[in-house]
DNA sequence: TACCAGGAGAGCG
DNA sequence: CGCTCTCATGGT
């Protein structure tokens, strides 16, 4: 029977810093609920005692779409104790012990993250909101994201007027790739990390950092470990603080350090530098 | 005002 | 490799 409302049985799940912790760009807080779009459903979540409370604007059949977003059947417990029992990742756990990662779609993960380039969260945002508005399948209450195949017949002066800048023409090149079949995202779950990152790389404005973050956010490579300037930052002050430390070796040192799911790794220091910083 | 933001790519020694 | 510069745009 088609619902509209459910709860979602879940442990040790932080929806508000798992919304807001800069893997996802379209989530809004009213109170204590979060809305957003995932896929063609408009969706607003709300943390309960036992849970995560689900209300949809159309009636569904299944959940299956949200835990899979949502993650919610990931035991997060299981992911922790691989970490390296070290001070600065005991440290950054403790700051927030239910972060999670989610699982997004990868067309919307690698546009968005394509226009992440030296902008900060809430710019990204407003760019990315602004693409939805403007070629995004309207619906209930909000926007779908623009598929490859409607950006591909944009022009890159629509693009730029989405406040994008000189981000436009590798979002455009990216579009028009997808939509013509020359890389085909999902064939990329076929292939080992290595060898779907230097896919992903092929793209235009496409560089290691923003490989991973789609490889990771979107796909579940769990030892795709995205190196921005918070990261770098987190690294070299908690575990290199005396000697500075080559970008090479820091990213040897992310590669061998942290484990199978150095990624979730990843997610707990970006989150403990920008939190403590704040 | 000047500076900087979840980078990538090109040019240079 | 390692360094520097540039690319738009908006916020502080």
């Amino acid at each position: 029977m088609a619902v509209t409302e459910t709860l979602l049985r879940v442990r040790d799940y932080d929806l508000a810093a798992t919304l807001d912790s800069g893997q996802a760009f379209r989530w809004r807080r009213t109170d204590n609920t979060w809305q957003g779009v995932v896929g063609c459903h408009f969706v607003r979540l709300t943390p309960a005692a036992d849970g995560i409370h689900a209300a949809v604007a159309a009636p569904v059949e299944s959940w299956d779409w949200l835990r899979y977003f949502l993650q919610a059947d990931t035991d997060l417990g299981a992911i922790l104790k691989t970490f390296p029992d070290d001070a600065p990742m005991r440290a950054a756990v403790a700051a927030c012990p239910g972060l999670r990662l989610l699982r997004q779609d990868p067309w919307e993960c690698l546009a968005s993250f394509l226009l992440s380039a030296t902008k900060q969260i809430v710019q990204i945002r407003q760019i990315v909101a602004h693409l939805c508005e403007r070629f995004g399948e309207p619906m209930q209450h909000d926007f779908a994201f623009p598929t490859p195949h409607r950006l591909a017949a944009a022009s890159e002066a629509e693009l730029r007027a989405c406040k994008m800048g000189f981000r436009a023409p590798s979002l455009l090149q990216a579009a028009r790739r997808i939509s013509n079949g020359q890389l085909d995202l999902e064939r990329l779950r076929t292939l080992d990390y290595a060898a779907a990152r230097a896919e992903l790389m092929t793209l235009r404005g496409v560089g290691g950092k923003i490989a991973d973050c789609v490889l990771l956010f979107a796909y579940g490579f769990d030892t795709a470990f995205p190196v921005d300037v918070w990261v770098e930052r987190a690294l070299q002050e908690l575990y290199f603080p005396h000697r500075r430390a080559s970008a090479k070796r820091l990213r040897h040192f992310a590669a061998t350090h942290f484990g199978p799911h150095a990624g979730y790794a990843q997610q707990y220091l970006f989150h403990y530098m920008r939190t403590k910083i704040k």
